[in-house]
DNA sequence: TTCCTTGCAAACAGTTTGCATTTGT
DNA sequence: ACAAATGCAAACTGTTTGCAAGGAA
């Protein structure tokens, strides 16, 4: 169970090293920062927050360690929209979409492995696919768009 | 339930014509191709395939006439990877990926809407979320990619 | 010292836009 | 005739690549 954003940091710093891969100060601070985050960042937010510490950063690092992360298994990735969102989640989990706002929010989920119904009906339908896991995307409205004080007057 | 092909393109020409929007040679054209694929094309594999016909055609009008029926609620989009894909099927119905050769099928579904056990599980994790459709994709093997013949010799 | 990483800039892919011209209706 | 649609090219966004220079181990 993923809790503690800092702590998590660590963890996914301390697996990059043990994986052979050297710690830049870029990427302890990318680490660092998307660890924490919850919001499913697309690689230029992250650029964006870094830039303050690190002006002569460039994207493709910012790639790069992404990628890399999800390539260890260390993040995953999500494609709503346009941009690839990353996320530093990697318990098993499904995603809340706002379709007014946009915000995407982790949904925990026991497995993504499918359901013995699941399987069934689909051997039904497509016969001869064999099903690895089943995501979900719930679409709808989040708290903070259905609240009524669109003019944040009074 | 939708099931012909044809039949189908005609229907979303009338529908066109019907939202007072003129049916000229490309989008018949791009309609007719479409509304029978149900491999969920970019708008470039439909460019690509109209193009010996309308040597002449631009991207930009499969594009306009994409968005045009997807407005017009006669197509859906699915995004998987880099390029948005596009669904003759308007009906209620679910995706299956296969991670191996990407090819992208339909699996019907009686409904979108939320059962009763997710809008109270959601509301336990993300209160105040309104849902209001739930999308799955099945990621998997595919029937062709599971076949053996991985050479098609002997 | 040795590779892995970085930064940069250019290359790319997918999509959108502006505008003059053409064309359904 | 008139509004809508087309073609074209250029602008854009998001992501990737190639390569010289830099830096962690």
């Amino acid at each position: 169970m993923q809790t503690d954003g800092a702590a998590r940091a660590e963890t996914m710093l301390r697996d990059l090293k043990e994986a052979g891969l050297k710690l830049t100060p870029q990427r302890i601070a990318i680490v660092r920062l998307f660890a924490q985050d919850r919001s499913h960042p697309t690689a230029q937010d992250l650029f964006e927050r870094l830039r303050h510490d690190f002006p002569s950063m460039s994207f493709a690092t910012v790639y790069n360690t992404l990628d890399t992360l999800a390539a260890a298994g260390l993040a995953g990735t999500v494609r709503l929209g346009n941009a690839a969102r990353f996320d530093p989640n990697t318990d098993a989990h499904h995603h809340a979409v706002c379709e007014e706002c946009g915000a995407v929010s982790d949904i925990a989920a026991s497995s993504l492995a499918p359901s013995p119904g699941t399987v069934r009906t689909l051997e039904k339908v497509a016969p001869g696919f064999a099903v690895k896991s089943v995501e979900r995307i719930y679409r709808g409205r989040c708290a903070d768009c259905a609240a009524p004080k669109k003019h944040p007057s009074a």
